[in-house]
DNA sequence: TGTCCACTGGAAACGGTGGACG
DNA sequence: CGTCCACCGTTTCCAGTGGACA
């Protein structure tokens, strides 16, 4: 018998088809968002006959299946024009590139495939701009470019970008471009200006988030093509769905519950998925989710933490003026470069962005109006930040002054 | 009733990095 | 090479502002 063996049997593959459960994989059928489909198709379809449609703007909390529709859309599409004679349908995500190059860049490349592709960096966007329109009319049709999370560009860089999108059309003499932008920002509009406000939005599709019955259904769909039915145990399902509802109504959230129950039952070496694995996959996806935000923001970004766990810890009321003498004291420490107020403070504000702290505004009357900071993590996590190897001087630094402390004291003992 | 604190929030500018191009 | 340009993280500047207290 090989040593293997135990293993391999207690390790019996509860998912039969791994990838359909990854949040990568676009399903042949989306159930209930059969209207945002056919109202999508109804205003791009001039586009197969080569006319521009109109741009659309989709808007919708996360999870609601909005990329999921429109990459479901831009198959479609593809099957109607296969050699792409009439319309071209670009993607572009916004979250992963969200300067103005980039995006431009983005959706160059997917239409110049020769040598003259625009090099990832090094033009003057004018130059980009330019060769990009010049080969867009020469391709002669309609061009779809969908903007995912295309309130992430705004944010950092202003409405230009839209500007220069929007009037492309009136400089266009064969081909011409329609925009669907996507976000889930309902107030998303209202920071752009009203002209471009209008251009963007002539027409809008609202995604609602999906209520318990729908993601069962949905759940049951993908749990049908990745498990055999019968190892997911009653209520398994209806509990992934009435978690996810209450909590937004996300699909995606429901689909990682599920996958991540199997994942622990299959480690687990049960032979079937069970409520309570949901329970447990429940917690294990939220610290996940926190740890790897903590892992990935900058050194500067873990100092302010630091500080401010350092003020949690003495129960001291925490502010921003009162975050950045401690941040100040362990760059010192750490001998880190020290950053100046303001920047600690935008600090914070990403942190509380970032879901890891809770800051809110609040006057003091005489004494000042500024943030104040509560930690939103638990006591595990906030272990888990202090024994970053970043820190190591820090703790050394602590216990020797505490030793120090516990001598003189020892000290005044005998004297 | 007004003052004034300790910032906030927005904008512009800066300096360093790195690619293209002539 | 030097020049131009974009981007990023940061600094500098500045006009607000909610409310305890005089
Ligand atoms: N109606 C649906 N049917 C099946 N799966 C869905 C449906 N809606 C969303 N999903 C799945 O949920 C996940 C998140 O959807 P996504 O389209 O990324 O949401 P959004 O873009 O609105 O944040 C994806 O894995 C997607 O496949």
């Amino acid at each position: 018998m090989g040593i293997f063996d135990e293993s391999k049997q207690k390790r019996k593959q509860l998912i039969k088809n791994r990838n359909i459960l990854q949040t990568t994989y676009i399903p042949d059928q989306l159930p209930h968002r059969e209207n945002e489909i056919r109202n999508i198709v109804e205003i791009i379809t001039p586009s197969l006959y080569k006319n521009k449609p109109s741009n659309i703007l989709v808007t919708g909390k996360t999870g609601t299946g909005k990329t999921a529709v429109l990459n479901y859309i831009g198959k479609e599409l593809k099957k109607e024009d296969p050699k792409e004679e009439n319309c071209s349908f670009i993607y572009v995500n916004c979250e992963i590139v969200d300067n103005p190059y980039g995006i431009l860049f983005n959706i160059s490349n997917q239409i110049i495939i020769d040598q003259n592709r625009i090099p990832p960096t090094g033009w003057s966007l004018d130059r980009v701009y330019d060769t990009m329109i010049s080969y867009i009319d020469k391709e002669n049709k309609v061009f779809i470019i969908v903007l995912d999370e295309i309130d992430r560009i705004l944010q950092k860089n202003g409405d230009d970008i839209f500007y220069f999108l929007t009037t492309m059309n009136e400089i266009l003499k064969q081909s011409k471009i329609s925009i669907i932008g996507v976000t889930n920002n309902a107030k998303f509009t209202e920071l752009l200006s009203t002209k471009i406000k209008s251009r963007l939005g002539e027409e809008k599709v609202i995604f609602s988030p999906y209520n318990a019955e729908q993601l069962q259904n949905i759940l049951r769909g993908r749990a049908e093509l990745a498990f055999d039915t019968e190892i997911i145990g009653d209520g398994v399902i209806s509990r992934c769905a009435a978690i996810s509802a209450q909590d937004s109504g996300d699909a995606r959230k429901a689909l990682d519950l599920l996958r991540v129950s199997a994942e622990i039952a299959e480690r687990n070496g049960d032979t079937s998925v069970t409520e309570a694995h949901v329970i447990a996959a429940r917690n294990k996806i939220e610290i996940d989710a926190v740890i790897e935000v903590i892992r990935t923001i900058t050194v500067q970004s873990k100092i302010v933490l630091r500080s401010i766990i350092e003020l949690h810890e003495k129960k001291d009321i925490i502010t921003t003026g009162n975050v950045y003498s401690i941040y100040k004291e362990n760059c010192d420490i750490l001998s880190a470069n020290l950053l100046k107020e303001k920047r600690v403070a935008d600090l914070i504000s990403e942190l509380d962005m970032l879901g890891i702290i809770h800051a809110r505004v609040k006057s003091f009357g005489r004494n000042g109006r500024t943030r104040e900071i509560e930690l939103n993590i638990n006591k595990d996590i906030i272990d888990f930040v202090k024994k970053d190897e970043l820190f190591e001087p820090l703790q050394k630094h602590k216990s020797k002054k505490q030793t120090t402390l516990w001598k003189e004291q020892e000290d005044n003992k005998k004297v």
